[in-house]
DNA sequence: AAAACGTGGTG
DNA sequence: TCACCAAGTTT
């Protein structure tokens, strides 16, 4: 069904709809550079395609950019990921959050060589099929590392096709009816290059909130624009309110300066990670947290709680800690380790500033 | 299908 | 201070 038959669709006037060659022009002379990016003109290495995707799901360049350095000088390719202890991955990981991907990310790597030799596959459905890649990962790797013709749909597409369009619908509703607007835009040819290109312009120009209308290649086809109010689009549905919790993180130390630590269920919240012992973090906390400990000691309250913020709840955790005698053994499911050997664990940023505390 | 899943920067 | 945001995927 054409799109002008359906009265929901507001279209913009023919003579005016984005032209895919006006994004590639403006491309051509602001696209950004990006330590995963391959020379103008060049195709990018699936596997730093991949790396890089995986990095940027729900995170900033900035923040991915270190991760991405170190992670391609320590694993030059997806045979030595693959080749990798899953420990000494999710220990370079530590930070980045999301460990749900480093997990994934290690077992894909797996995945290629076991199943595909090595090689990242070069179609959508192949990726698609491989852990940690989802549409929109399976999409860029296809477009950019290929120039398989391809809408990797991400927030800066979103945004910028919710404005082309003017589209009144909230997310994540829309979503459906974003990407297959966002379909209607690609070009013929240079398809990795029309993806990215989407993306600096959601990142530098078309932005949350104040665009840049007068620098947009696509100014007067965006129905947004026309309306006075870009940064009305994308709508979405308010979110909850983010739950608090409570618990009491023990801080072991041993006569020689070896901190009590444990890891984390391979599963689920920051799993695998290494982290300091502590009771369940729970509404109002547990009751009785000194059955929580440990070991027996004579545990003192610090007074400066960590407070830290999650995807989906607000954490306070109080410090307790005990001074224990050089000899002190480990329970079981414990080690000790000294300071010299925390940034070889895999501390995620909360267990980081639980040992600021030291 | 909605909820789980991190973190740091910003206005 | 705090809500919102950033190249999403999994269950």
């Amino acid at each position: 069904m054409p799109a002008a038959a359906n009265p929901a669709i507001r279209v913009p006037p023919a003579a005016a709809r984005p032209a895919p060659e006006a994004l590639l022009a403006w491309y051509d002379r602001h696209r950004r550079r990006l330590p995963w990016r391959a020379a103008p003109g060049r195709r990018q290495e699936p596997y730093r395609v991949f790396l890089s995707e995986i990095m940027l799901q729900q995170t900033t360049v900035v923040t991915v950019a270190p991760y991405y350095e170190a992670f391609l000088a320590r694993w030059p390719s997806v045979a030595a990921l693959a080749d990798a202890p899953l420990e000494e991955v999710l220990s370079a990981w530590a930070g980045l959050g999301y460990y749900a991907r480093a997990r994934n990310l290690h077992a894909c790597a797996r995945a290629v060589v076991a199943r595909h030799g090595g090689v990242f596959p070069d179609t959508e459905e192949a990726l698609l099929d491989l852990p940690g890649i989802g549409p929109y990962t399976a999409a860029a790797i296809a477009s950019i590392a290929y120039e398989r013709r391809a809408a990797p749909v991400d927030g800066n597409w979103e945004r910028v096709v919710a404005r082309l369009f003017a589209v009144d619908e909230p997310l994540p509703r829309a979503k459906a009816k974003l990407r297959a607007l966002a379909l209607t835009l690609l070009p013929d040819a240079r398809h990795g290059d029309f993806a990215q290109a989407m993306m600096d312009l959601g990142a530098t120009i078309c932005t949350p909130r104040k665009p840049a209308c007068a620098l947009c290649p696509w100014t007067e086809a965006c129905v947004a624009r026309a309306e006075g109010a870009p940064e009305r689009y994308p709508v979405k549905v308010a979110k909850a309110a983010k739950p608090a919790r409570r618990g009491v993180a023990f801080l072991a130390v041993r006569a020689d300066g070896a901190v009590l630590v444990r890891s984390r269920p391979p599963k689920g919240l920051l799993g695998g990670m290494s982290e300091v012992p502590s009771t369940p973090w729970e509404p109002g906390g547990v009751a009785n947290p000194a059955g929580h400990a440990p070991l027996k000691a004579p545990w003192r309250a610090l007074n400066a709680p960590v407070a830290h913020v999650f995807s989906h709840f607000a954490l306070e955790l109080d410090v307790w800690r005990a001074d224990l005698a050089a000899g002190t053994t480990a329970p079981a499911g414990h080690r000790w380790v000294r300071p010299e050997g925390f940034d070889a664990e895999a501390f995620p940023s909360v267990m980081r500033k639980v040992l600021a505390k030291l």
